[in-house]
DNA sequence: CATGGGATTGACT
DNA sequence: GTCAATCCCATGC
């Protein structure tokens, strides 16, 4: 596995760092996976958490790039964002879908189930069969962190993406900034 | 201090 | 298709 991604990949606009990040491998304790989709977040508009302003809640998403914010959703799951923008801007890229490369069978372990697609087709569904938890947020993703992104592997390379309205939001609904790889059988809701 | 509402999932009708 | 689970946070009294 080449080298993390660095904090300079992540210090763009959000909207390029959530195209360039589909392709590009998560991993974590153990499994890892290749994202399929992903949707950005930005503190100009008020779907993402950071439009209130800088909170305990949203401090990450205000600090520097290249860190996971991790949060709790509906009482129940974790969710994974990479932090993007620099300190101050509060934008992060929501990883939602992955299709499973290592580690597959704790990844079954870890969700009770058997079928690759449906271990990772979900924002909480990924951080679960990852292993990954709440006291994680706010910890790099750029190498001395337990969640590391990687660059695409070659096969990847070309990944052909398709943008749609991001999903589970009741604000800004018609912002094009999900972006799925096309085809995927990995995916959370078909674009 | 009480309350309402989620960047979801899985079980059930 | 509908709905409950479950908890943290932001807001308002």
């Amino acid at each position: 596995m080449s080298a993390p991604l660095s904090a300079r990949f992540y210090d763009r606009p959000v909207l390029d760092v959530a195209r360039e990040l589909v392709g590009c491998v998560v991993v974590h304790a153990g499994a890892s996976g290749v994202i399929v989709e992903t949707e950005a977040y930005h503190d100009s508009e008020p779907a993402c958490h950071a439009f209130v302003g800088v909170t305990n809640r949203t401090r990450t998403l205000f600090g520097p790039p290249g860190r996971a914010y991790v949060y709790r959703s509906y009482g129940i799951h974790a969710l994974l964002n990479a932090v993007c923008e620099p300190a101050g801007v509060g934008a992060a890229v929501l990883i939602r879908a992955l299709e499973p490369l290592e580690g597959i069978e704790l990844m079954r372990a870890r969700r009770g189930l058997d079928r690759p697609e449906q271990l990772c087709s979900g924002p909480g569904k990924l951080t679960q069969a990852l292993g990954i938890e709440l006291g994680e947020n706010d910890t790099p993703l750029t190498g001395a962190g337990p969640v590391t992104i990687h660059p695409r592997p070659a096969a990847w390379s070309d990944v052909e993406l398709v943008a749609s309205e991001r999903i589970g939001i009741t604000k800004a609904v018609e912002l094009p900034w999900r972006f799925c790889a096309r085809g995927s059988g990995h995916l959370s809701v078909r674009p």
